[in-house]
DNA sequence: CGGTATCCAAAAGGATACTG
DNA sequence: CAGTATCCTTTTGGATACCG
């Protein structure tokens, strides 16, 4: 298969990320994971995603919206009254993503547990005192 | 299911990422993913684990490796001979999580070019002239 | 060979002020 | 309400030099 091939996830020849890469780090990206998550449940107006989310600066969340709506993930529903109210929803490539996404995350909290503990084992093999 | 709580997937109350958070963007690095991907096919060596991927730094890799072996995704076997000779293989945790990227970076390929047009399609839609 | 330590440039990201 | 524009801080990552 054709992911086998590491090299061509890597750098392209002007020192950027390949186009796929690209894709990916839009998806996986600190906001794009939560966006994903929280429209495959339901559409959201603008500041109402940003309650849900928490945490998430004006500036970022509207900046990962606009990579996922012009990636082919998201829909931009504006509609033209006063005040603006503007709806967020998944179109069926991002319906897609978010599937994947998800999974990826469950796989993370099931297995998080064993993580912790490596974490732990890591750190007490080379934690100060324990040789003397 | 738990991962649908967006919330639980946000900042934690020290403003920093939750744990599950943290597995997932260290999988999902830059680094990250080709590691994993390589190291999915066989066991390397440092540098030429560095040579396969290509266009990585001493430093990141070695960042990288560090911080997978310590969430327990990668086996690190330093044999004492000189000169040292390290070898980098995946753990049982490491090939679960490589099957998950690989699952997502073949999604991404299969899909790239829907996005490509997406893409096209969003930037023609404001490009400038379009409506002159 | 396989790292570590340090420094510095670039990019990401948040706070604030302002606009249609 | 839903953004845009600007500034500034924090983080990331590469280059270099050195060590076991």
């Amino acid at each position: 298969m054709a992911v086998s091939r590491v090299r061509q996830w890597t750098l392209d020849s002007a020192g950027g990320l390949c186009p796929q890469r690209l894709v990916l780090e839009h998806v996986t990206s600190r906001w794009g994971v939560l966006v994903l998550l929280a429209l495959q449940e339901r559409s959201f107006r603008f500041s109402e995603l940003r309650r849900e989310i928490g945490g998430v600066s004006e500036k970022m969340l509207t900046q990962t919206l606009q990579t996922l709506e012009r990636d082919g993930m998201v829909h931009r529903d504006a509609k033209p009254v006063i005040p603006p109210r503007v709806d967020y929803s998944l179109t069926e490539l991002g319906q897609e993503a978010a599937a994947q996404v998800r999974s990826l995350a469950e796989w993370t909290e099931r297995r998080l547990p064993a993580v912790v503990r490596a974490r732990e084992a890591y750190d007490e093999s080379r934690a100060p005192g324990s040789s003397s």
